[in-house]
DNA sequence: GCCAACGTTGGC
DNA sequence: GCCAACGTTGGC
């Protein structure tokens, strides 16, 4: 089981679309970096779901439902999509100014690789950005 | 709206 | 293979 972290702008794909489409294809990656994570994931892995731009927080997680497979939105072979399907939504966010502050956090493609749309996070970064997410 | 960071493209 | 020019992303 590993570990991740998406990024979607809410104006294109927000986690209120994944609320209603249950499962949906990720496609539209167009970087090579985001692509190999893509392929680097399992069926049953869990993913961070992050909104830029406008939320700029994490809002839930998604579980890998297809490993990868091309993307059928281009004839172009260099590019792969997965498949979410909606796990949970937290009941409390996590802001990207608070993982900044979070000394746990530092490594973290988020805040080290701002661009980057689909990054590996550790075993203790992912529990501890669900643990501030599920907090009482 | 601005701009830093970064990726891509194309001329040489 | 280098690098300037350009485009895109995303935080502020």
């Amino acid at each position: 089981m590993n570990y991740w972290l998406l990024k979607s702008d809410p104006e294109t794909y927000s986690w209120d679309s994944l609320a209603k489409d249950k499962t949906t294809i990720w496609d539209g990656i167009r970087n090579y970096q985001a692509r190999n994570n893509l392929q680097l994931m399992k069926k049953g892995d869990i993913a961070l779901f992050y909104h830029s731009n406008q939320g700029m927080n994490i809002v839930g997680q998604v579980i890998v439902s297809k490993e990868a497979y091309n993307d059928p939105s281009t004839d172009d072979l260099r590019w792969y999509v997965i498949d979410i399907t909606l796990d949970q939504k937290f009941p409390k966010t996590i802001a990207l100014s608070e993982m900044k502050s979070n000394s746990k956090l530092q490594n973290i493609g988020l805040i080290k690789q701002s661009r980057l749309s689909v990054m590996p996070l550790t075993i203790d970064e992912y529990f501890e950005i669900y643990n501030i997410c599920n907090l009482k």
